[in-house]
DNA sequence: TGCGCATGATGCCATGAATGCATCATGCTG
DNA sequence: CAGCATGATGCATTCATGGCATCATGCGCA
């Protein structure tokens, strides 16, 4: 709906730097510097103020920001009336979700949501917490489903549920019929370990920390289906997320097992809204249909027994490796390529 | 400002039509049918219903209709605003004009305009007073000037001034030297009639009908230079409006005498900009420019003597065949060519 | 009923704008 | 002074946009 050289100027603006701006929208440099200057050209000013750190609005700038902003938010009501007058036989409802959400969570909701509303066609793209974040405060994306971070007041939080931790293992495996496990209890057995971007892992090492104990995984991996293959196919261990395996079919192998230790239990993932933003009927339809089926059909763990939180002591934390992102197929230019290498 | 395809879309409201759109903005039709697709497919619903009769607007096209009209209305007010700021330093005004305006009214306002604000450029576009007036009314320019119409709502009249038609000759021709002529008296010279788009010959004609003459001209062109070389090389005698000879040179061999006849003082300019709409300050500023030289320097041609207003006759007027258009200079699709053929 | 004449839609091609890449100029920062 | 960010720019390429011809349609008029 917005010229393209007005969505560069407020990626430029959010982000402060025209590079940034063109990495982040997935483009040359180059490309980005132009349509700034055309744009100057047009409103007849220069917008920014170039220097060695980056670019500053100027006076003009600020208004055209101010503009954009305005004519952006007014677009968005527009997207919405017209979705309402077709009262949701047609539209498109855009997320951003953490990995967690994929399994059970999402699919659920669409699927519930389309028995109603055929209609509807949704694009999810999966991404890790922060940039979910980003995503939603842009108004890049309708909904966000992200790990609970500290509140953010142009965000708004429309649902949120503990995510614990479970142990997951085969059904025959000897400590699947207990109702919970502590940590301790696992290591006896080789311990597969995610390396996801949601940060499963830290909360692992919190875990162990507090146990006073280290842990030496059998394997790591950011491939939650490697690690469901492993825990089948043998006696290992592996821990995720309780959405991660969430509504598993009955017939497969493995057993889920809440973990009572309680760093396991601090994660919170929740439906995120953009405050103040008018979303399209669908989307705010699909928010709500979000929001009940991660509280209701969600089969909740066996109640693990409390403990007093702490804080974990970084002394004791092996460091891991971030996995490069990698969910977004996209094209990346060379200069984002090195950008990325260089990590 | 605008996306392409909203500007598109905006034409067809106001014509009505996509192929009128096309012609009015000077580009194909397939065009302009195609930026409609995409921006159907953009929003998500048809905004127009298509019928033989072009096309109209749909509920969903009404809300983008008003979406864009805001949008483009903050739009003049960011303009607006971006070169207040800039002090009349830099900035463009864009005029739509009648032809009369060019020889001195026009000149002389920027002239004076750009001894106090060299950084302003100017655009100056000439078209017919309908023209004009559509365009002031679509924000294509920011002032315009035609000659006096039905005052329209939208419009906003800044200054209007009499046109009279007066007698142009050599100095030494013998009614050079008269305070003023009727028509009646310059029938017995050769006569060079303009054939403009301000209906200048139409003017003439009611002043001959009134007088219950017949005329038969020396020369009818479309080009006032002509006609002024007509007059200046012999005993030729022309009408022309009393813009286009004021301000004449000092050495010229032209004498400009007032016509008497009173439908000859019938016409008037008007200063025109679109009412409700922020102006931005250069055009603001240049519109009272414009209105004190169209009163002001000018000098008037002595007063004439009021005569009883009459109807022209229709049935004694020759009709005059209208001259197509050629004033502006653009690009020409084969289809708007295949129409202006057609005429 | 059939022809004429408007409408908008579509396939194909060409032009021009937008992009990507490489490189440059610049001014901090250590 | 070297290193390393920044944004700007020249050149080659890609792709969206526009132009042209044609089609499909439906109304009006004979």
């Amino acid at each position: 709906m917005l010229k393209t050289s007005l969505r560069y100027f407020m990626s430029i603006v959010r982000l402060g730097s025209i590079r940034a701006a063109a990495q982040h929208l997935r483009i040359a440099q180059s490309a980005v510097s132009r349509q700034i200057q055309s744009l100057e050209e047009e409103v007849g000013a220069k917008l920014f103020e170039r220097s060695r750190r980056g670019v500053v609005l100027t006076e003009a700038g600020a208004l055209v920001r101010d503009y954009v902003q305005d004519a952006s938010f007014q677009a968005d009501r527009l997207r919405s009336e017209v979705d309402a007058l077709q009262n949701l036989r047609r539209g498109t409802v855009r997320l951003h979700v953490i990995e967690s959400a994929i399994p059970h969570l999402v699919p659920a909701a669409i699927a519930e949501f389309r028995r109603d509303h055929p209609g509807i066609a949704f694009t999810v793209t999966v991404a890790g917490s922060a940039q979910v974040l980003d995503a939603v405060k842009e108004a890049e994306c309708d909904i966000g489903i992200a790990f609970g971070r500290s509140a953010v007041p142009e965000l708004l939080v429309r649902a949120r549920a503990a995510e614990p931790l479970c142990a997951v293992m085969r059904k025959d495996h000897p400590l699947a019929t207990l109702p919970s496990v502590s940590v301790r209890q696992t290591l006896q057995w080789p311990i597969g370990i995610p390396l996801t971007r949601g940060g499963t892992c830290a909360l692992l090492d919190a875990a162990l920390a507090a146990a006073g104990l280290r842990l030496t995984p059998a394997l790591e991996t950011n491939s939650i289906d490697l690690l469901r293959r492993f825990a089948a196919g043998g006696e290992g261990i592996t821990f995720l997320p309780r959405l991660m395996v969430a509504g598993e079919a009955q017939d497969t192998p493995l057993a889920v097992v809440p973990v009572e230790d309680a760093p396991m239990l601090g994660s919170h993932v929740e439906i995120i809204t953009l405050r103040g933003r008018a979303l399209p009927l669908a989307a705010e339809e699909f928010a709500t249909t979000l929001a009940r089926q991660l509280r209701g059909p969600v089969k909740p763990p066996a109640a693990a027994p409390r403990m007093p939180k702490r804080h974990r002591a970084a002394a004791e934390i092996r460091p891991f490796q971030a996995p490069a992102p990698h969910g977004q197929v996209s094209r990346r230019t060379k200069e984002a390529r090195t950008k990325e290498a260089m990590r």
